[in-house]
RNA sequence: GGGCGAUUAGCUCAGUGGGAGAGCACUACCUUGACACGGUAGGGGUCACUGGUUCAAUCCCAGUAUCGCCCACCA
């Protein structure tokens, strides 16, 4: 930034073109600091971690509303006096980062993860991190997020995988990681275990088949919607009381297209009255068959590869399980041994949440979080208040899950991610090494990688320095809030709260605000499918990024999806030129911001500031319950409706003679409002707002302002009452212009009677209304009676239209009768005036008075107009 | 199967035990001295349905209907 000079009109084109000033003021705020957290001042402190963005993501509209409120969040922390840091990073994000550069990989070299070694692979990934990652922290800056990017993080930071490491081995000495072979869901495109939260079901078209085992009267039917899973079945299973097969308990039947014969076991798990009440048991390939088998020491027999192939000798190998299911089935058919088919069977099918692909329930020998404890205390943080879940509707479901959690897969068969830091003998004996220790000689670590998740949990205290015990860890853990959207309450708010006060002995965060997701106009979520993705960085080029932001913000009620639209973004974008031209006019005529602001205000400007103050109390109340939606609309009326359509008005009154002492007051008041409307807007619209308040007030950045403080001695009942008489008097007549067909730029000569409010309000009323004194052939052609003992009378120069106006008054007084009735009606019932508060009875006198007031002055008007 | 939520103007959504609101869209007029990304005025809703509580219900309660979301090992 080169030398300050003054600012001049040409400064301040009619049209606010963001792409001038984004890109300048967000490399200055930078550069001077701004962003920058200090562990060691004496201001109290403020915390919020960034929901880490896969590495090689981009900027999505989610991010956007996300960082969007994050971002308010923060910058209104920090002009309230607080060391405020908001810290970003990114996350490894290894399923997703690994397929990305599998296929990249196949597209520019042609070849597989298996052409390298897993170290050169690695390698790769890490290459194409460096070249394409991070696009996305590029986009946050053009959003505008204050982030302090000198602490940014990486999930594979060394920092941070000696965090990951640390607190494996600390879970594993307490017995809260074990490895077990258990029925996992395997992904058999991604190759590799998931866990029970990657894992998407809906109701599928299937097929449900009932095959007979076994003959005549030692047969069994059983039904399955996974034919080619019979190939793996070690035992029929029954319930215990059932009558039907009491004679079979114990005994065995022939496996159809095997010679294996499979004994029949009972088990209470059966529900008799489902199906035949007889259940194909295949401990390998289900989670309840595996319990049954457990229970019944049954052998397991695993009939698929990890691609899903068939691996039974036999017809059916090599086939992958939608061919064999279609073959099983035939075969059995062939045999008579299908008793029924129903098709379309809907049924509930569980998909890989990255890829779609159908999982397959598969045996394995993973590594697993056992959860109970760490669930248990994730539930009594939110149960005793430590953590405050915001909305509060959401906290049932955080508890319905946190209680009645199983136990975490977090081994992955991947090589992108933190390795699990055990190793292994010949003999399969095993060590879990701390960071720093060396493993046996001729010992292998485990190939697996943990699942992504694990190390973002970290996030809150890894960031900070944990394991060691680091000033900022002091500083700034637990954070104060954390910010994300519902849909990864369980994926990644769950396992943060589980491991920050496993490894911390204290909550990750004091407060979780959950935002809804981004749907489209119609309230759709938004799929590629649909095709109604929307991008916010085009949204940013075209309209800029306050306006995504402030469009954003506003469509934020806690906890409710966010419907957005091109449209939308384009009305931020014009309340962001209105707020412009309005903050220009006040530049031009003058307003300043030095000086005390007068006591003795009278008038608009002693209204506008009892407004301004009752705003800025509105708006810290909303911010403390995180209403965004309504902070955003708050503003967005008080500047339009209030400041724009009526303040600005008002004051080119008394501007109207710069000489005059009241325009000084005014241009003072003029400044006091635009630094003080800045200033609140200043979290949600940085870039306009920065531009804007250094002009006007010549400071350094608003982003380093204080935060308006709420004055209350500032509220003046009797200006406010004085400013609705005038708005009543002005709108009241303009509709009889606009009706009268009169065009607004029109000088009309007109006569005022029976205000009050003294000359400055008649004064008002005549500017605002277009109206001159009265000359010497002054002819009322029209008498008006806008309020009560008020009276306009205009001369238009010409005949008014009467049936116009009469119709007009028909409707004002119907309406006006229809309320006096109402309320003469429920005054007159005996029981309403006995029971209700005084307060509300006399209110409806009041109301009964106006009414009958508005007809009598309505009759008049009416009963004047000419025949 | 369990749980939660919703139903208010054409669309998207706020809202309250005592006068139905916003944005956009719509109509008319207006190149008015910050702004046409604007101004002024205006039209539009039996607040899903049926009962109940109450002096008073869009708001509280019960039921019905429709929709949505989350969870769940329905073979």
């Amino acid at each position: 930034m080169t030398a300050t000079r003054p600012p001049t009109a040409s400064d301040l084109p009619t049209q606010y073109t963001p792409a001038d000033v984004e890109a300048r003021l967000y490399e200055r705020w930078v550069e001077r600091g701004y962003f920058t957290a200090d562990a060691d001042s004496d201001k109290p402190r403020w915390a919020m971690v960034i929901p880490p963005p896969n590495v090689t993501g981009s900027l999505h509209i989610g991010h956007a509303l996300g960082h969007s409120l994050m971002d308010a969040l923060t910058r209104r922390k920090r002009m309230q006096g607080f060391e405020a840091l908001w810290l970003p990073g990114m996350d490894h994000a290894g399923i997703s980062t690994q397929t990305l550069v599998e296929r990249h990989l196949a597209e520019t070299e042609g070849k597989s993860k298996h052409d390298y070694t897993r170290e050169e692979f690695v390698a790769k990934v890490w290459e194409w991190k460096e070249l394409y990652g991070g696009k996305i922290l590029g986009q946050m800056r053009r959003l505008g997020d204050s982030v302090d990017w000198s602490r940014e993080r990486f999930t594979m930071d060394e920092g941070l995988s000696l965090a990951v490491r640390t607190i494996f081995k600390k879970l594993y000495d307490d017995d809260l990681i074990y490895r077990a072979e258990r029925i996992i869901n395997w992904c058999p495109r991604c190759l590799t275990a998931l866990s029970d939260i990657e894992v998407d079901h809906t109701d599928d078209d299937g097929e449900l088949i009932s095959i007979r085992y076994g003959d005549g009267d030692e047969s069994v039917v059983v039904a399955t919607t996974r034919a080619e899973t019979m190939l793996g079945d070690t035992a029929v299973a029954v319930h215990p009381d059932d009558e039907r097969y009491q004679h079979l308990i114990g005994k065995t039947v022939t496996l159809p297209l095997t010679n294996r014969r499979i004994p029949i076991v009972a088990d209470e798990h059966v529900d008799p009255r489902f199906g035949t009440g007889a259940v194909k048991v295949t401990p390998a390939h289900d989670p309840n068959d595996f319990e049954i088998g457990r229970r019944h020491n049954l052998p397991n027999v695993v009939m698929m590869d990890e691609r899903a192939n068939i691996t039974v000798p036999g017809p059916f190998e090599g086939l992958d399980r939608f061919e064999a299911r279609r073959a099983v089935v035939a075969a059995l058919r062939e045999e008579m041994r299908i008793v029924d088919e129903k098709r379309p069977y809907k049924h509930s099918v569980g998909h890989c949440s990255r890829c779609d692909t159908v999982v397959e329930p598969r045996l394995s020998l993973q590594w697993f979080v056992r959860v109970a404890t760490l669930g248990k205390a994730a539930g009594d943080a939110v149960r005793d208040g430590r953590v405050v879940i915001e909305p509060a509707s959401l906290t049932q479901r955080y508890f319905d899950w946190v209680d009645n959690m199983h136990d975490w897969c977090i081994s992955r068969q991947l090589w992108w991610g933190h390795r699990i830091p055990v190793w292994y003998s010949a003999d399969d004996d095993m060590i879990c090494l701390a960071p720093g220790e060396e493993p046996p000689a001729g010992w292998t670590q485990d190939p697996d990688v943990l699942d992504t998740w694990f190390s973002s949990a970290l996030f809150p205290f890894s960031t900070l320095g944990w394991p060691d015990d680091t000033a900022d860890l002091k500083r700034f853990y637990p954070n104060d809030v954390l910010l994300t959207g519902y849909d990864i309450l369980f994926f990644w708010v769950v396992r943060m709260m589980m491991f920050g006060l496993y490894a911390m002995d204290d909550v990750p965060f004091r407060t979780v605000v959950l935002t809804g997701l981004i749907r489209d106009r119609f309230g759709r979520k938004m799929s590629k499918s649909k095709g109604n993705v929307v991008d916010p960085l085009g949204w940013m080029d075209a309209y800029g990024a306050d306006a995504v932001r402030f469009s954003m913000t506003r469509g934020a009620n806690p906890g409710t999806d966010v419907p957005v639209d091109e449209e939308w973004v384009k009305g931020a974008r014009n309340f962001n030129n209105k707020v412009w031209n309005a903050a220009r006019f006040a530049f031009l005529n003058g307003a300043t911001v030095t000086g005390d602001l007068p006591r003795d205000l009278t008038g608009a400007d002693a209204w506008i500031v009892s407004r301004l103050n009752k705003v800025i109390a509105e708006v810290d109340d909303l911010y403390e319950r995180y209403e965004f939606a309504k902070v955003a609309d708050l503003l967005y009326h008080f500047a339009w409706d209030e400041v724009c359509d009526w303040y600005v008005e008002l004051a080119k009154i008394s501007l109207a003679d710069p000489s005059a002492p009241s325009a000084a007051v005014t241009r003072r008041v003029l400044g006091e409002v635009f630094d003080v409307l800045l200033r609140l807007l200043h979290p949600i619209t940085p870039f306009l707002t920065e531009t804007l308040w250094t002009t006007l007030t010549g400071g350094e950045s608003v982003m380093i302002a204080p935060w308006p403080v709420a004055d209350p001695s500032r509220a003046d009942a009797a200006a406010e009452a004085s400013v609705a008489a005038i708005q009543a008097v002005v709108t009241e007549v303009r509709r009889f212009r606009s009706d009268q067909g009169v065009k607004p730029s029109a000088r009309v000569p007109g006569r005022l009677a029976g205000l009050t409010g003294g000359s400055a309000g008649q004064a008002a009323i005549r500017w605002l209304l277009r109206l001159d004194e009265p000359g010497d052939g002054f002819v009322p052609t029209a008498s008006l009676t806008p309020a009560s003992g008020v009276t306009v009378e205009l001369d238009l120069s010409e005949a008014i239209d009467v049936s116009a106006e009469r119709a007009r008054l028909a409707k004002d007084l119907a309406a006006a009768q229809k309320e006096r009735d109402a309320n003469s009606a429920k005054l007159g019932n005996e029981a309403f005036t006995a029971k209700a508060p005084p307060a509300v009875v006399d209110k409806h006198r009041a109301r009964l008075e106006v009414a009958e007031a508005d007809i009598a002055r309505i009759e008049a008007a009416l009963a004047a107009l000419p025949s």
